[in-house]
DNA sequence: AGCACA
């Protein structure tokens, strides 16, 4: 009902993102915030005038953008509430799927039809247009799976219970702003800790040990990036 | 508040 009545599709449309973010990390701290809901095709956020402050995540599914839209409503994101709506246009890499995707170009014609046609029949020029390109890319972010896969078999899981977590493989670009966004999802969150010095690795403490290993289960193997699924051990005491 | 696809 407040959600603007435009009607629900597979891309988000979030304003009131922290403007001092710069434009990679928050490209990265939406995926990893977002990619709980579903497979995300693509996350968009420019830093010019107009469009600072704002981002779109195109799922692969609606319902994936449903439960996005209903469970991260003002979720604070770099101590910033999110404001999270359907996105009122497609999203290219959608349109690209579909068939449907028409160049940049034409499209701002298309806003001002009349005219399009008029000048259609008397200039009926160039334009490579007619068979819409089939998807080419994947630009921006992963395209993706961003969750767990099988328990690794091949590590010792016999580290003891602990309120900190020893989190490693993270890609060297990970601040702790961004674990801290993915770890504070979870009960008992205290603080993450990195070391200027290792690079690839952090620190996440809890209130207790189960609430830790809750955290722990729930984003084991979470992945940053699709190289750098996140391997979570108990920290030595 | 601001709806794009550098």
């Amino acid at each position: 009902m407040l959600s603007g009545d435009i009607p629900p599709n597979q891309t988000i449309y979030i304003r009131n993102l922290n403007e001092k973010v710069k434009k990679e990390e928050l490209k990265r701290s939406i995926y990893a915030l977002f990619s709980q809901f579903g497979r995300i095709l693509d996350v968009v956020a420019l830093k010019t005038e107009k469009l600072r402050g704002q981002a779109w995540v195109v799922f692969s599914e609606v319902t994936a953008a449903s439960n996005a839209v209903r469970q991260m409503q003002s979720f604070p994101f770099y101590d910033k509430p999110m404001r999270i709506q359907y996105a009122k246009m497609k999203s290219d890499c959608v349109a690209k799927a579909d068939g449907t995707y028409v160049p940049r170009e034409k499209k701002k014609k298309q806003e001002e039809k009349a005219a399009e046609k008029r000048r259609k029949a008397e200039e009926a020029h160039q334009t490579g247009s007619a068979a819409n390109g089939p998807s080419f890319q994947n630009n921006g972010v992963h395209t993706s799976q961003a969750t767990r896969h099988g328990k690794s078999s091949s590590s010792q899981e016999t580290a003891p219970p602990n309120n900190i977590l020893f989190i490693q493989n993270l890609p060297h670009e990970t601040t702790s702003m961004m674990l801290q966004i993915l770890f504070q999802q979870y009960p008992g969150f205290r603080e993450v800790r990195m070391i200027e010095a290792k690079p690839g690795i952090a620190f996440v403490e809890f209130g207790d040990d189960v609430q830790a290993s809750i955290a722990m289960q729930a984003l084991q193997s979470f992945k940053i990036t699709p190289q750098n699924p996140m391997a979570i051990t108990y920290a030595k005491k």
